[in-house]
DNA sequence: ACATTTATCTGACTTAGGTCAGGTAAATGA
DNA sequence: TCATTTACCTGACCTAAGTCAGATAAATGT
């Protein structure tokens, strides 16, 4: 017997909806209106092109025209017309308008630390609130490319790492690994590609390269809250796409049978097994992929 | 290394505030301002006090009546006065109204079947889902006395046996156990409490009387999701009431030191453990409160 | 060179939502 | 009984948000 998922989702939407307004208020706090705070902290947030901000907003024209003049009236911004293109317009926070964002911000923290604090073991709860938050905006996942020693990446690799430890029987040291040189997994040898999810990184993939025309995949990961979204089949496939345009020709990888889930992804993914091609301690099933 | 708790409340923020109102659009889908569908679904909902259905959305008073003048052009309402004080008004839904409110409910129930079947194992995000609901209303759960045949206490219930079958090694078969006769735990004997959040049942217990001055403490459970928020605590303590209303002067009950967690709460609210009181055969620890 | 497109702005207008100061009629307390 | 309180209604007014039809000026295509 299990409670009827339809109530379960309407109930979620009530408790949001009349939760989430007092969740994080800050955009009223500083009694400017609505609209105007969410511009100003667009902004702030580096938007800077009229347009982008206009439709990031999805607003109309006019009103967003209104809404820059009321926030230049108050010397929070300041418009100039785009070098390149003199009919669109560039908006930057002033002084005072920096000041101003920043307020917004230390408000919408201190919030959220209120929140927190509410909760006396909040790390349940932000493990729902992840999976809840991935799964909402699923669609506005991304993949970039970042140096594997950016904080993004660095990230990902203690999380995996961090995983492994937990799943493998005899543990995991990464120094036991042969852990790819950051070189290998950067253009124009190899990639590393982070998927982020509103600024947030949740999972990763190498495309460690030698030089030559074989590739491995290495450092496949995914957050365990956006699992269950089709995130490391998506990973694969752009890992695939920058093999092809690095002139990759044969793609390998190794894996332990610890991780069920990935064996099962690389052969739907048409990977087929093949023999040990290195004496990595971890790895006990290898597999390949010709492009 | 773990990412920023306060970063991933402001994401969950952002994610909820940006896709909920999508996520159930229902209230604006029937070419009805928002604040009139709200009434309307408010009296469907079975609000019929005028000042209540205003203290629940928190209106004022002129534009809350406004709201329901529209609402009786449409012919959805009717509102007579409150024969016990000719001040007040009553709201009713009339034929055409139901309907209309039911119209609403079921492009509610669409949206949330939609939400789910875009999610291929909706079951897991269901119940990180209950984990914030539950959070999030925390201060609006309410304990009710039920009949333990109700069908809300026997949801709880069935959810209780599931875990105790679950959770102790030989399993569990209610049917070995002795199980109360419901009649020793409805007044004047005993009581049952149901902790309900949102219309869901999320918590019980039981007082099971005999009687006489002593009483017994059955079926103590929580919802997974909503634990961590002191609600088993309140439970007993609203058992306790119950029992001193009923004249009880010895409170009993016996758990399995399976239950870790229920033994500590249990010692922290002055429960002394005592000898073997009975010979089920699940329990294994004994514990009795003079009140 | 010139018609067309594009990005932004301006003015006129609409709607939803909300506030506030009375007004009416019923209920209540001294 | 009668002043006071209470529940609801009405009219006047306000703001935020948004729509729409041009206007303006820069960029672009032929």
């Amino acid at each position: 017997m299990s409670y009827d998922p339809i109530s379960r989702v309407r109930r979620f939407n009530r408790a949001v909806t009349a939760e989430v307004g007092a969740l994080d208020t800050s955009f009223l706090g500083r009694g400017r209106p609505l609209g105007a705070a969410r511009v100003l902290n667009a902004i702030g947030q580096g938007q800077a092109d009229v347009a982008a901000i206009r439709d990031y907003l999805g607003l109309d024209s006019g009103l967003m025209s209104r809404l820059l003049r009321s926030l230049e009236e108050e010397g929070l911004i300041a418009t100039i017309p785009n070098p390149q293109d003199a009919r669109r317009r560039i908006a930057k926070l002033t002084e005072t308008g920096r000041s101003e964002f920043e307020a917004y911000e230390a408000l919408s923290n201190a919030q959220a630390k209120a929140f927190l604090s509410r909760n006396s073991q909040p790390e349940e709860l932000l493990r729902a609130m992840d999976i809840v938050a991935s799964s909402l905006r699923r669609d506005h996942i991304v993949l970039e490319e970042r140096d594997p020693r950016h904080p993004d990446a660095r990230y990902c690799l203690s999380e995996y790492y961090a995983e492994l430890a937990r799943r493998f029987e005899k543990g995991f040291d990464v120094s036991l690994s042969r852990d790819p040189d950051a070189r290998e997994m950067i253009r124009p040898r190899g990639v590393f590609l982070v998927a982020i999810l509103d600024a947030m990184p949740i999972g990763c993939v190498g495309l460690k390269g030698s030089g030559g025309d074989v590739a491995e995949i290495k450092r496949l990961w995914v957050a365990p809250s956006s699992r269950g979204l089709g995130l490391a089949k998506r990973l694969m496939a752009a890992a695939e796409i920058a093999a092809r345009e690095l002139s990759i020709e044969v793609l390998r990888l190794d894996t332990n049978s610890a991780l069920t889930e990935a064996e099962q992804l690389y052969r739907r993914a048409g990977w087929i097994e093949i023999d040990r091609f290195n004496d990595d301690p971890y790895p006990d099933t290898f597999f390949e992929k010709r492009l």
